[in-house]
DNA sequence: GTTCCTGATGTGAACGTACACATTGCAACG
DNA sequence: CGTTGCAATGTGTACGTTCACATCAGGAAC
């Protein structure tokens, strides 16, 4: 009683239905330019209405191209990375590419190399690294990766591998902002130590407090979470030896702020706060943030172009860096 | 002069290193039972040795498998959608799956249709569907797909293909929370008509409403952002004849909370505010949020759960529906 | 010693496609 | 009218794996 398990249809099917041989229909989907009108017209229709696909594994098999581009990222729901993502896989399946992402929670040597082990295993052709730490890529230098890659974030690895904002140009943009309100006393809430971006955002809060020739302060290293910001505030707070605060991303911003209110100083009245990435909550912060904006979708549209450029033997287009961009809302004035 | 493409090895290259049959090879990848210890492990050493890893494609083909689940997606960098596919990525790798994820930009029939398509042209065995409109399910109901599916909404689809929170619930807990306090004219900024999850906010809202015999008021239908709460706000807010609003979401109550303060009002003493989802940030709003927390990660687990054990055959584990949970904060309290 | 069984291993085929090469038909050319 | 050339199409094979089936050795049972 059993029914016959239904094939799908594959290319002979089609051929035989149209009447023509099974290369020829292969040239029908791979448009080879010498093919006739009419036949073609024919195998589409047969294709069309018996609804063949084309089997991806026996391509892939055949080939050897498997058309998937792999993407390595921190376990994280935040807005910059997931942005990035999306345009990722937007950009990639427009050049005809699939997206295999995994996910790592834990970012020592072993978990960082069994994702991409994990990613080579499935034949990637190339790869997306945006799990942004330091220590990525001296796994990634050591594992000596077999197919082209790049990282979303500026790297020193010295190679056209790197595509990002330029962070530090962006924290300078924020602190700059900062002192030129009038600013001297100035605090850093920096993303974890061994984050590259944090460490850039650092590098530029330093250089822009160095060239004004202002005191520097060691900065706090965070988590990148509003709670830290929040419990960071609350702690230094304690001392107000400070009139402004630059974070190294919004959500401590937030944090911190709200660690403001509860102590009763009012923002930017007693303490300007500067965030970074420009989120789309920030607009509605109490008070609505100042902050310094990248365009994350761009940075993963161009890394898509940039590799489909190299599996393709193109020259890649040379962008010049995706510049970040200062926008001024109520949370930073003069000091009083 | 130019080198030879080197081949990656294959399971016969393993065999014949290892004095075996590529049979045999495949018996040590795929774990059969009869195979002497000496032999699997010797193979095994082959192997680690070269390196060898099993090509997936040719694996697909034979065995038409693909260990692929699809994701169709809405475009979204939203807290909720992001965590849950997180969630569902680590669940599948665990099982052995991979992921191919679509997002989808616009919402109309053709381009849910043309996601669909491209997903199940990657010949996925299974999908997971988290674009949360009702005009997707219809889209689902006319193919009629051929794979096990899921959603991560309620609907009324009427079968065993839906994971998800109680949404109805959770939106009467926050109703009720405000009817509680002493609320009698409360507003609903509500979600896009279109969404299910929006749909059933509301529906748990009109429940509450109607059961504490209180005045109807017609909802708002937002956009889920922030930008909208805010504009809503300015506008509704020019009435005063509400003491409380339970928002859709977070991000359209901090919208809402931001034109309370930009005119003037205060919250919770002149206008109780609740949201939905509990995104990491709603702690800090200014007041800190009371809002209805979904255990996002949890609904994608078992979404990738049920449908693992479908494709194996196995009876699926009969979970309760997932209960939201109502987390007081700061910015609801009784009227004056 | 023969038979039977079972654990361990080997052989042939198949999956569906693309590539390399072969063949056909027909027009142009001398 | 034979040759050449080209456009259009067909045939054989390979990709790397798994499945179905075949084989083999060796011990137990008679």
């Amino acid at each position: 009683m059993d029914v016959e398990r239904v094939r799908a249809p594959n290319i002979r099917d089609v051929a035989r239905l149209a009447g023509v041989s099974y290369q020829t229909v292969s040239r029908v989907l791979n448009e080879s330019p010498s093919i006739k009108e009419s036949t073609k017209s024919r195998v589409l229709d047969v294709i069309e209405q018996i609804g063949f696909r084309p089997n991806q594994a026996a391509r892939a098999l055949v080939t050897s191209k498997s058309r998937t581009i792999g993407v390595l990222s921190q376990q994280t729901s935040n807005y910059g990375p997931t942005t990035s993502i999306t345009a990722i896989e937007q950009a990639a399946r427009e050049a005809g590419y699939r997206l295999s992402i995994t996910n790592i929670s834990s970012s020592d040597h072993s978990a960082i190399a069994a994702g991409i082990d994990y990613l080579l295993s499935q034949s990637i052709e190339a790869l997306v690294v945006i799990a942004p730490q330091v220590r990525v890529f001296n796994v990634l230098k050591e594992l000596s990766i077999s197919v082209p890659f790049v990282t979303l974030q500026s790297t020193n690895l010295g190679r056209a591998h790197s595509m990002s904002v330029d962070q530090v140009a962006g924290a300078r943009l924020a602190t700059h902002h900062l002192i030129q309100l009038g600013h001297t006393e100035i605090l850093h809430i920096s993303g974890p130590q061994d984050w590259i971006e944090a460490e850039a955002r650092m590098q530029g809060f330093l250089e822009e407090i160095n060239e004004a020739d202002l005191r520097l302060r060691a900065p706090i290293l965070g988590d990148w979470s509003a709670h830290f910001g929040y419990y960071a505030g609350l702690e230094l707070l304690r001392f107000r030896d400070f009139t402004a605060v630059f974070a190294g991303n919004d959500q401590m911003a937030l944090g911190f702020m709200h660690a403001c209110r509860e102590l009763g100083l009012t923002i930017p009245g007693d303490i300007s706060v500067v965030g970074f990435d420009d989120i789309p909550e920030a607009a509605h912060f109490f008070p609505p943030l100042t902050t310094v904006r990248q365009n994350f979708s761009e940075i993963g549209r161009r890394a898509v172009s940039l590799l489909v450029a190299e599996l393709r033997g193109e020259q890649p287009l040379d962008h010049d860096q995706i510049m970040p961009e200062l926008v001024t809302r109520q949370s930073s004035a003069a000091p009083h």
